[in-house]
DNA sequence: CCTTGCACCTATATCTACTACAGGAAGTAC
DNA sequence: GTACTTCCTGTAGTAGATATAGGTGCAAGG
């Protein structure tokens, strides 16, 4: 069967059509067959490809990373053992992350805390902002 | 004292010299004054102002964010009130985030934790961003 | 005084990851 | 066959810088 129209593709996996058009050129997608008059036809690899790069983009994966996941995951299937690196190098930044911004975190909320909301002249989180850190 | 050179005044904040001129470009920074020769003299004002949004961009402020801050806590000193929303505001987005990232990790971690590594030809990681979430 | 060499100047281009036109042609519905 | 929608290409724009090209300023040594 097949044959997804750009508009239909978009709307199957909520990507941009101006963003599919780009991946394409990016050489992220492959490059769909067209009809007479040149409008791209896609089909149901175009359709599983394109969902693998939102999903793993909404996961945080950098566009580099899924790029390689794609080349890894693709028909090579070299598989698990490059991909599982990628994954947990990822994690590793997840939980990089969460550290820094659990610390903000309190940081925050603790000068926030501090701070009446009135007018007063001297101000807990400008005071924040000014001092440089240790 | 005063009178820093745009070199100095990078070198004392960190700041990269071409991100100096960018910010002055944009009004982010004040315009310094200029020696005969056309080369900006920055005082103690400009340093002060750097640093503070250097400071404020390590704790994830946006950078208009930044901005509303520098004319808060400006010569016109309307403070607190203002600033207090504004770092509150910033307070729940941290800690939206940080609630993202901790249902990644937990999701990451239980993928990888089912990824042998081996050569296996259906891959835990793989299948994680085939599968649309619910 | 003059040269050397570094720091600095402006203006423009590049980057990432897209998004948004403009102007025209293809496909579809009646 | 005409109206309407969707699609096409190509270019330009976005933020937030960073990098480059080609040209001066300035300070120190000879």
């Amino acid at each position: 069967m097949g044959g997804l129209s750009i508009g239909e593709l978009a709307r199957k996996t909520g990507v941009n059509i101006e963003t599919i058009r780009y991946f394409e050129k990016i050489g992220m997608l492959g490059a769909p067959e067209r009809t007479a008059g040149g409008h791209r036809v896609f089909d149901d690899g175009h359709l599983r490809t394109l969902k693998f790069i939102k999903r793993a983009r909404e996961l945080g994966f950098a566009p580099k990373e899924v790029r390689t996941l794609l080349d890894l995951g693709g028909p090579a299937k070299a598989c698990c053992d490059e991909v599982r690196k990628i994954a947990v190098h990822h994690l590793e930044e997840v939980r990089g992350k969460i550290d820094d911004l659990v610390r903000l975190e309190r940081h925050l909320a603790a000068t926030v805390e501090q701070c009446s909301g009135g007018h007063v002249p001297d101000c807990a989180v400008i005071d924040m902002l000014e001092t440089a850190r240790p």
